[in-house]
DNA sequence: TTGTGTTTTACGACCTCC
DNA sequence: GGAGGTCGTAAAACACAA
């Protein structure tokens, strides 16, 4: 599978997109020069070959109260070289402060080792029908499906693009990843839900530490690491993201 | 194998904006 | 009122130590 870094083919946070007034979104941008050191995070390695996604699996009484459930199919191979970054949350950037993450091709093939590569056995699938748990949407059959590899990558590509995914993306996105528009919204919010208790954390590291903080490659001073949190070239209302956080925080 | 902690989907409550 | 935001949380999926 290949994966390009990051095209960037739009320049506009929000092409044509809904709230392109810019009314101060709390989170708009902010965090563009968060590190990405726990980008790819993810531990799972599901195979792309998704013959037990649920075609059709899905429970009647659930699926109707979703918005277009389409069924898992395998990640649709198309969108490889179809996903466009939005360009605002440049490659540059990113890589400015990860190096070790400077292209996606690398995290992949790092992401799908042989070990990662083992198939799962989509236990859920068995499950279906077990539950009988009416009235409980949650516990109806499965309430929750696993992403392929595929799916998670193209969105986190769009979430390194834009924090914030415009309307004509969520939908180009959804469709090409098999996903419904809903989902899409979803993962949006929860990675961004996911980066914030990420900054937090790094802070918290911050004020409880007494001169440095521990990495993986040693000891980092906290100037060092705040510059690889928060390059200067992101700044909003001359505040840094560091800044914006902080307030935000003390809140 | 099992217990436990973490991460990932998904939702509801509530808020703001248009 | 609807859409999308955050926040908190449930529960499945997963990792890993014992």
């Amino acid at each position: 599978m290949h994966v390009s870094c990051l095209p960037g083919k739009e320049t506009s946070m929000y092409p044509g997109s809904i709230r392109s007034n810019n009314h101060s979104l709390p989170g708009q941008n902010f965090a563009s020069g968060t590190p990405y050191t726990d980008y790819m995070g993810y531990h799972h390695a599901q195979s792309m070959d998704n013959q037990g996604q649920p075609s059709g699996g899905w429970g009647s009484p659930y699926s109707l109260q979703r918005e277009d459930w389409s069924p898992y199919g395998p990640g649709s191979s198309s969108t490889s070289e179809s996903s466009p970054g939005h360009g605002f949350y440049a490659a540059a950037n990113y890589n400015s402060l990860n190096p070790a993450a400077s292209c996606i091709d690398t995290i992949n093939a790092d992401h799908i080792s042989p070990h990662n590569q083992r198939l799962r056995s989509y236990n859920w699938m068995t499950k279906v029908g077990s539950s009988n748990n009416a009235g409980k949407t949650r516990t109806k059959e499965k309430y929750r499906v696993v992403y392929t590899e595929q799916q998670r990558l193209e969105l986190e590509k769009e979430f390194h693009s834009n924090r914030y995914i415009t309307i004509k993306r969520k939908s180009e996105l959804a469709a090409d990843l098999e996903l419904s528009e809903r989902q899409v919204k979803i993962w949006f919010q929860n990675r961004r839900a996911k980066e914030r208790k990420m900054i937090k954390k790094r802070i918290s590291q911050f004020d409880g530490s007494s001169g440095s903080v521990q990495s993986d490659s040693g000891s980092v001073s906290p100037a060092e690491m705040s510059a690889a949190l928060f390059p200067p070239s992101h700044t909003i209302n001359g505040l840094q993201p560091v800044e914006i956080l902080q307030v935000t925080i003390a809140d």
